[in-house]
DNA sequence: TCCTTATGTAAGTGCATACTTACACCTATA
DNA sequence: TATAGGTGTAAGTATGCACTTACATAAGGA
């Protein structure tokens, strides 16, 4: 791995843990294992090097849609499940020391104070609001959903997996059980309710 | 206003906008109207500043929990909207400088770096989950409910509330339309599903 | 062998910030 | 009127941090 994408990797750990002000380039460079004058020599300065970092992760980010993509043929709730699965394991991941949950926490956390990382939070978000959107449009058009927001859905959908993920990063992980069951437990409420039917009632 | 309250009120809101790191003793005396070093002569140090906006927010924000208790005499749905729209108004008004709101974002990112903190988080938390729980077992039995986790769904229910007001503090308003709205679509959504019933199907 | 390029070591600069000290002022109360 | 408590002004200290400069070293290519 060359010298850049190491500092910009530790970059991206000690941002997203430390936020951008706590950050010290000292830490960065220890992360990194590199002389701290090597981050001024290739990134001028801190704020330079959060922009690389934006720019880096927001690309890599970007290529994730691919975890949206949703097979339409089979069972919806099949379909949403595996959905909810791929998006907790991206979130929750240890893989590359969790990249994109530090990236999301920077996001979540920076996007107050700079606008350019809030615009950045903002595109993603719609890029996955839109693709949801438009999968459940197309079942209701398909006569599998009933008449709802589509738009409404998929916030509703979302919000769960990224408040969890937030939240795994502070409370302590008993809260939750198994991913996997959760998940399901999760979908099944999503795509049934949670109110008896009136064929439940009735039978 | 006493001088403690008028500089807890400015603690809150600089650490909340501008995290415990980013926050400076002088920004803070500025917003509170107070000199410096007043702060250090009531409060010591920006440390222990800290804890005491922790202690006095902890105690507010858990006589909240009033916000939380639920007719349940009424439909199941009018009142988890009725609900849904308390936890909303309560997380986005501006009425006292949005006090909660900035609580909330200061547990959230101080949070996972301060174990105190992150206690609160917990507590709190738990708090809110375990009277929706209780909420929706009482309606299991009630025999108004499927038989769901009522863990899962008080989690389902939540994360819609505290993951769009984290959004709503970095994405421009624009993403989302009239409150009201949006938690009666998401209710219906919670309540009754995506999916077409049977009896829809059939009717 | 020399030169270039990438990196490290070491020392230092300037600035912002938490926190201190000394003193003045004002207001209420004895 | 005198005293005490709460607050402000002003100046200063010490520290940590972003960033710089100067110099050494090691490797690869001409």
């Amino acid at each position: 791995m060359n010298t850049e994408d190491k500092i910009l990797d530790a970059a991206l750990k000690v941002f997203g843990s430390e936020g951008f002000t706590g950050a010290t380039t000292r830490r960065i460079a220890e992360e990194a294992n590199v002389a701290e004058v090597t981050i001024f020599r290739k990134f001028q300065s801190k704020e330079n090097l959060l922009k690389e970092v934006l720019i880096r992760n927001r690309a890599e980010i970007s290529e994730l849609d691919v975890l949206f993509r949703i097979d339409n043929d089979t069972d919806i709730e099949t379909d949403l499940c595996d959905l909810g699965r791929r998006i907790s394991r991206d979130l929750r991941s240890k893989k590359q020391d969790g990249k994109h949950r530090m990236f999301m926490f920077m996001l979540f956390e920076e996007g107050r104070r700079r606008p350019e990382v809030a615009e950045i939070l903002t595109s993603v978000f719609q890029m996955y609001i839109s693709r949801l959107s438009e999968y459940f449009q197309l079942q209701i058009q398909n006569g599998k959903l009933r008449n709802i927001n589509p738009r409404s859905a998929a916030l509703a959908f979302l919000s769960y997996f990224v408040h969890t993920s937030l939240l795994k990063g502070v409370v302590d992980d008993s809260f939750m059980g198994d991913i996997d069951e959760e998940v399901e437990r999760f979908t099944d409420i999503f795509t049934h309710g949670i109110l008896k039917t009136m064929d439940n009632k009735v039978g």
